[in-house]
DNA sequence: GCACTATATGATATAAAGTATCAACTGTCT
DNA sequence: AGACAGTTGATACTTTATATCATATAGTGC
């Protein structure tokens, strides 16, 4: 079995440099899986399940690929922060802003299904607060508003 | 086949008049099958998955019981706002104040498991600014903080 | 009370999402 | 090249949730 390049969406090369960037940074691999992961959602107009995720990329290679595999490379880009996972909808993203120490709010359009990554430092504060308020210390938020985004507010009948 | 009663969780009478009240309001009907699910999640002292839920109504029962049948409950339940469904942890907890127009927020001790409802209206404020900032109408906010809550805080080693 | 209708429940099967285990490969360091 | 750590693959399985179709039950008009 010669060894066939894993055939894999196409990605920016900023993209690809900030994603080298941040495994080098946790001491971690960007191998050609992980990457072709990554790059196929990056690729995706909206959040995609493991499954479809798992689809899109068997396409793509035109082979079997085992769920298990995939979701070890999502655990790797959601550790590194390259991605990150709606709890409403079981689904994955690419960050919108892979920077540093962001802790972001996500509004899911119902409507169009479209996704807008938000780093408000209000609702930060204001989740902070509420959490001391009660002697709780937060270690990660989950903060994902459905409704209708700009685009589908008023078109719909 | 005669009709046994159904064995339920004991349920407090101000709990059983609120979900009545609720359910009446909603126009839809509490039946024996769907108090004892939400008397099995009040019992509870932390979130139940769907299937521990289904374990715990078939010992107190002493029967089989289909997912379908349990999840029909659920959905029952959450349409009339009589729980809420942690999204962090796909499972299911009653709503601390069954109140209307509540928009809530979780903090889930990641140590001892415990949850506590918080109802923050400047959480709440900060979300809608944020949101409307990008031309965004929200119709359901899912808020979740993972951390340690105020007994876990200092006891972990 | 008796049929009528809408809703709720039950039985069975299946889909979707995620995990466990163990073996084989790959890349890096020496 | 040899040894080691980390990564991938193959197979099976668990957990979470839904589809379909038949049966039962509760409220409504007579």
């Amino acid at each position: 079995m010669g060894k066939a390049p894993i055939a894999a969406a196409r990605l920016p090369q900023e993209w690809r440099r900030i994603a080298e960037k941040r495994a080098t940074q946790a001491g971690e691999r960007l191998t050609p899986a992980r990457l072709a992961a990554y790059a196929e959602l990056k690729a995706s107009s909206k959040p995609l399940s493991a499954y479809e995720l798992i689809a899109r990329l068997e396409r793509r290679q035109d082979r079997k690929i085992a769920p298990l595999t995939v979701y070890r490379h999502l655990d790797f880009l959601l550790r590194i922060g390259l991605i990150h996972r709606l709890q409403s909808t079981q689904s994955y993203l690419v960050c919108d802003h892979p920077d540093e120490g962001h802790q972001s709010q996500y509004l899911l359009c119902s409507e169009c299904g479209s996704v807008d990554e938000v780093e408000s430092a209000s609702v930060d504060k204001a989740l902070g607060n509420a959490a001391s308020a009660r002697g709780f210390t937060p270690q990660h938020a989950t903060v994902e508003v459905t409704g209708l985004c700009g685009n589908c507010t008023g078109a719909v009948s």
